[in-house]
DNA sequence: GGATCTAAATTTAGACTCTATATTAATCAC
DNA sequence: GTGATTAATATAGAGTCTAAATTTAGATCC
C-alpha cells in the first residue's frame, strides 16, 4: 500500500507568531509597530504581516498613525486590539437567581440582566428563564447572537473538564444535559458549562482578592459550603468533576456539616430566640432570624449574637484550615451572600486558623459581591475565546 | 532610538517537529520512515530530514533496512529511539534509607544501589551517603557523570514547583538546600528535587496501579500519612509546596493525627500486650510489638490483633474519605512500607468508605514497594529530558 | 537471468514565512 | 526648503515545508 502524503500546508509558525501578537494587543493598550517589535522579538516586516492578517480578520484595529514616546521622526502604524470584535457571556445559574453579564473581548461588562427564580419545576421552565434574561441582556446592548463568541455558565453541580455536568440525580442530569445543548441550539454560540466555585475562583483570580496569585481557594461560605480550587493557575477539577466538593466537612470536628456561614447564623439565631431564658435583641425583631439580623445585631453589640459570630468564625476557620492544609493555596477568598457581612469575622477566623496550621494561608472577603460567579463565568468565556482566537469568523455587527 | 531587530533564526518549525517525532519514537519501538508520516502526518521529506538530524545528535539510531508489514517493494529505513542515548537517576531520600535507581531512556532499571542510614547528623553527612549510592549505583553499570542527563530526587519536605524545599526549619533548609546544587557540583548533572509523596505518584501513574489514571492520589501511609495529588496528569503543589500536607487530619474526627498505619498498629499492639487483662499471641513475641506482628498475627486469628487492624482500617477510610471527596481522583494508591500488608485490609476500607460518600474513589495498593518514590523519581527525570531533550547535548560513553 | 511489480527512498520544484538590509516616506527643527 | 530622525516599505536570501516526479531495492514470475 503507498502512504498517500499530507495534503493541507498548516502555516504553523504564522499561527504561533500571530497568537503571540494577538496575546500581547490583547492586554495592553494601543500599541506601534516598533513596540510590537519589542514585546514579541519579531522583525517589523513579519510584526506588519501578521498585523494585517489579524486586522483582515478583525480581531485588531489600525488607528491613525501617531507618535507616543518621541517627538521626532515618521508617524508610527498604531494598532489596537479591537475589544468589540464580538463579546462574550457570563451566565450564573443559581438556586434562586439567574444572573447573565454580557462583555466585549476586554471583559467590560456591556450590559447585565438577571431574574429571581422563586420555584421552578421543570427544566424546559428553567432554561426559558435563562433564555430569556439572555435575551433581556443583549437587547438592551443591541448586541445579536452571530457577534457573542462564546458564553461560561455556572452551574451548582459538579463539571468535568469537558463541560459535562455529572450528577446522578436524574432530573439534574435530564435539566443540565439538555440546557447546553438547547442554548446552543436557540443562540449559534458554543455553551462552557463549568462549576460555580471553580468559575468563582477564576473571577477572584480576574477581578477579585487573588490578582497575580496562581494558588488559590474560593470558599462559597453562604449557604452551603462550596470550594473552587486552583492550583498554579488551573483549575482542579478530579476525575467527575467532583474536586473542591465538600462533603468531607460531616468529618471534620467542630464542624459536621456543609452548612454554611448564613445558614449557621440564621439557625443558631432562631435556637438564641426559642429559648426563653436567652437574653436578646433578636426576639425583639419581626418574622423568622434572618442571617443579616444577626450581623446587624452583633454589630451593635448584642451578647448573644455576638457568641454565634464566635461560633460561626471558629468553624469556618476550621474549614479554612482544612482547604489551607491540604491544598496550600497563597490565598483563600470567602465569598457569597455573606462575603461583606463576614467581613468583620475575619480577624477571628484568622486567629483560631493560626491554632491549626503554622503556614496558614491568607484569608480575604471577596469583594465582587453576587457576581463573583457571572465575572468568573465571564473569564472563562474569554479564555476559550482567546484559545481559539485564530480558528473563530468574526462576524460584523 | 532605532529599534535593532531580532537576529537568530529560530529553526521553531524544525524543532517542533523533531520533539513531535522523538515523543513518537520514545514510546514505540522500531518504526519505518513510512509507519512515521503515518504518525505524525508529515511529509516523507521532512520525516528523513528530521529523523537524520535526530540520528546526527544521537538520539535515534538507524537500524538495517528491513520490512515490516508487507514483503513487497523497497525496504523501508528503520528507526529506533535511543534508549541508551543517556541515563537518568531516581533517587529516594527516605528516613531510613537512600536508594538510588540508574535507568536507561525508555526507564528501564541499569542498576541499583541502597545504603541504610542509621543517625546522620550534619547536612554533609547525609549528602556524603547520597553521594556514595549514587557512585555505586553507576559503577555498577558502568556508566559515567557525563552520560546521566537528570537526576530526579526525593524527599520527605514541601518542594515547589521550581524544586526548592521550603521548610521552616533551619537546619532542613541547610540540609537540602546545599543538597541539589552539591550534588550538581559533584556530577555536573541538573537535579531535580520534589516531594516525596509527589513522585510516588509520579510512579504509580508511570509503573503502577495509576496507569492510564490522570486523577490520582498517592496515600504514603507507613509511619506517617502523607499524600502526592496529581488533577489531569499534573501534580499538585501549592504555593509554597505543600499540597498534599496531611496535618488537617489533626481536626478529621476518628482520626485526629498524621500516624500512619504502622505506628497505629504498632502501639495499640503494644497498648494491649500493656494490659494485662488482654488476651492475645502478641504477649508470647518478644521485643517490642512491630506492625508486622500485629499482621501476622491477624492472619493467624487473633481476636485482639483483628480488632487493631479493623480500626486502622476504619481510620484509614476517613482518611481516604477526606482525599477522595474533596479531590475526587479516580483512583487511591496506598503506598508505603505497609503496602502489601494492607491489602487484607482493602475490603474494610472500601467498605467504611461506602460510607462517607456515595462517590468513593477505587481503593488499591501499590505494587511498587519501597521503589514507589524511587521509580516516581526516574519518571520526573524522564519527564524533563523529554522535556529538554533538543537542548540536551548527548555525549557518548 | 531478465522482465515486472511494488513500496519506499531520493530528487526536484515551488510555496511560504521568516530575517536582514536597503530604500523610501513622514514628520519636526531650524 | 534642508537635514535629522524614525518608521514604513521593498528587496534579497535563507530555511523549512509540501507535492509531484524519478530512482532504487528487493520480491516474484516466466
Amino acid at each position: 500500500m503507498t502512504v498517500t502524503q499530507a495534503t493541507a500546508t498548516p502555516p504553523l509558525l504564522r499561527r504561533v507568531n500571530a497568537g503571540k501578537l494577538l496575546g500581547v494587543l490583547s492586554n495592553a493598550g494601543v500599541m506601534t509597530g516598533t513596540g510590537l517589535i519589542q514585546a514579541t522579538g519579531l522583525t517589523r516586516a513579519t510584526v506588519h504581516a501578521v498585523c494585517n492578517d489579524l486586522i483582515s480578520m478583525g480581531w485588531v484595529v489600525e488607528l491613525d498613525p501617531g507618535r507616543d514616546d518621541t517627538a521626532v521622526g515618521r508617524p508610527s502604524r498604531r494598532f489596537e486590539f479591537n475589544s468589540r470584535a464580538g463579546y462574550v457571556l457570563g451566565i450564573d445559574i443559581g438556586d434562586a437567581k439567574t444572573t447573565v453579564l454580557l462583555a466585549d473581548l476586554r471583559g467590560e461588562t456591556v450590559a447585565k440582566a438577571g431574574r429571581s427564580v422563586s420555584d421552578v419545576k421543570t427544566p424546559g421552565e428553567r432554561t426559558d428563564i435563562v433564555h430569556e434574561t439572555i435575551v433581556e441582556a443583549l437587547a438592551s446592548a443591541g448586541v445579536c447572537d452571530p457577534q457573542v463568541l462564546a458564553a461560561g455558565v455556572g452551574v451548582a453541580a459538579p463539571v468535568d473538564r469537558d463541560g459535562n455536568i455529572l450528577v446522578d440525580d436524574e432530573f439534574w442530569r435530564r435539566f443540565d444535559a439538555g440546557l447546553a445543548k438547547r442554548l446552543t441550539e436557540l443562540h449559534g454560540w458554543p455553551v462552557l458549562l463549568e462549576n460555580d466555585a471553580n468559575l468563582a475562583a477564576l473571577g477572584e483570580q480576574w477581578r477579585g482578592e487573588g490578582r497575580d496569585v496562581d494558588d488559590l481557594a474560593v470558599l462559597l461560605a453562604g449557604e452551603r459550603f462550596g470550594s473552587g480550587l486552583m492550583d498554579s493557575g488551573r483549575l482542579l477539577h478530579g476525575s467527575r468533576g467532583g474536586a473542591g466538593e465538600m462533603v468531607y466537612l460531616k468529618l471534620v470536628e467542630g464542624v459536621g456539616d456543609t452548612h454554611g456561614i448564613a445558614r449557621i447564623a440564621r439557625d443558631q439565631g432562631a435556637a438564641a430566640v426559642a429559648d426563653p431564658a436567652v437574653d436578646t435583641i433578636l426576639r425583639t425583631l419581626d418574622g423568622p432570624i434572618t442571617a443579616e439580623q444577626v450581623f446587624t445585631a452583633a454589630g451593635s453589640g448584642d451578647e448573644v449574637a455576638l457568641g454565634i459570630l464566635q461560633h460561626v468564625a471558629g468553624r469556618t476557620a476550621r474549614v479554612v484550615a482544612t482547604l489551607g492544609i491540604l491544598f496550600n493555596p497563597e490565598l483563600v477568598v470567602l465569598g457569597g451572600a455573606v462575603a461583606q457581612a463576614a467581613k468583620a469575622l475575619l480577624p477571628d477566623i484568622e486567629r483560631h486558623l493560626a491554632t491549626f496550621t503554622s503556614t496558614p494561608p491568607r484569608v480575604a472577603v471577596s469583594s465582587l459581591g453576587d457576581a463573583i460567579v457571572s465575572v468568573g463565568a465571564v473569564r472563562h468565556a474569554l479564555n476559550y475565546v482567546e484559545q481559539h482566537a485564530l480558528d473563530l469568523n468574526l462576524k460584523p455587527a
